[in-house]
DNA sequence: ATTTGTGCAAATCGTTTGCATCTGA
DNA sequence: TCAGATGCAAACGATTTGCACAAAT
């Protein structure tokens, strides 16, 4: 997806300065392929890679970055939110045991017969959730 | 659906006492068809119509209804919780500009080529919210 | 009499905001 | 230089909780 190098040129094509904090953060939401963060373990993530960066600021670059199309939000669970590296077409399980987000193969559901929008409107999105728990009671 | 005449055997199935409040509420809740309302939104419906109830009660009383599977709770948006009155399968629409939700027609989505959960997990609950905009920027 | 529900106010928790200070172009 | 970014702490808003009092069985 986006590949960790060339990080600045993601930032510039978002019309957003390559500061320290943003280069950081970009660097770990995009090294190690797809995930699912929430704000508050992005910062405990960074604080323990040693980078100097504030809460306000995780929030800021998350919502900055999701703006700009590097992130996509997700609200499985009304007590927090993720952001997921993964900006391409693709749907969700949700883990209530653990609170866990795992992306769908893109392609793996095929939505039919869905009903047109109410007048005057326009989907802007299509979000699938398919909640599962453990099998053992 | 529930219809809003014998609300006490609702309450008596759900082996929850017909206290004032609940019985109030649940007139309130499934009098009109189906519908979907915050905690906040009920509250005021509730004190606009004179049943005396605090806020305290009509969040215990949304989340007791919803165990008992007289209510089905959403979460569009990470700010609120809707519950729906309509507790059968159907999905929604969710208007990103008023934050409201709409039901979609049941039987109106087809899902196929669903994957298989994770190991270990069974499906609890699929999902699908389409977020729609006024087409008019 | 005992159990269950209710109301109030305080506490929580994720998130946002205001504002003074820094920093990159 | 100076618009834009960051950090801190205070503010917020939805929801939860603790506990004394009231109501249902």
């Amino acid at each position: 997806m986006h590949s960790s190098r060339n990080v600045p040129a993601l930032l510039n094509k978002a019309n957003l300065r390559p500061t320290r904090q943003r280069l950081a953060l970009a660097e770990l939401l995009f090294a190690k392929g797809d995930r699912h963060v929430t704000a508050e373990a992005l910062y405990d993530e960074a604080r323990a890679a040693g980078i100097g960066v504030s809460l306000a600021t995780i929030y800021n670059t998350l919502h900055q970055f999701s703006s700009a199309g590097l992130l996509r939000s997700i609200s499985v669970d009304t007590s927090k939110t993720y952001f997921d590296t993964n900006t391409g077409n693709h749907h969700h399980f949700f883990l209530e045991d653990g609170d866990e987000v795992i992306d769908m193969p893109q392609g793996s559901i095929e939505i039919s017969n869905l009903p047109e929008p109410p007048e005057g409107m326009e989907i802007s999105q299509v979000d699938v959730i398919v909640r599962v728990r453990s099998t053992r009671k």
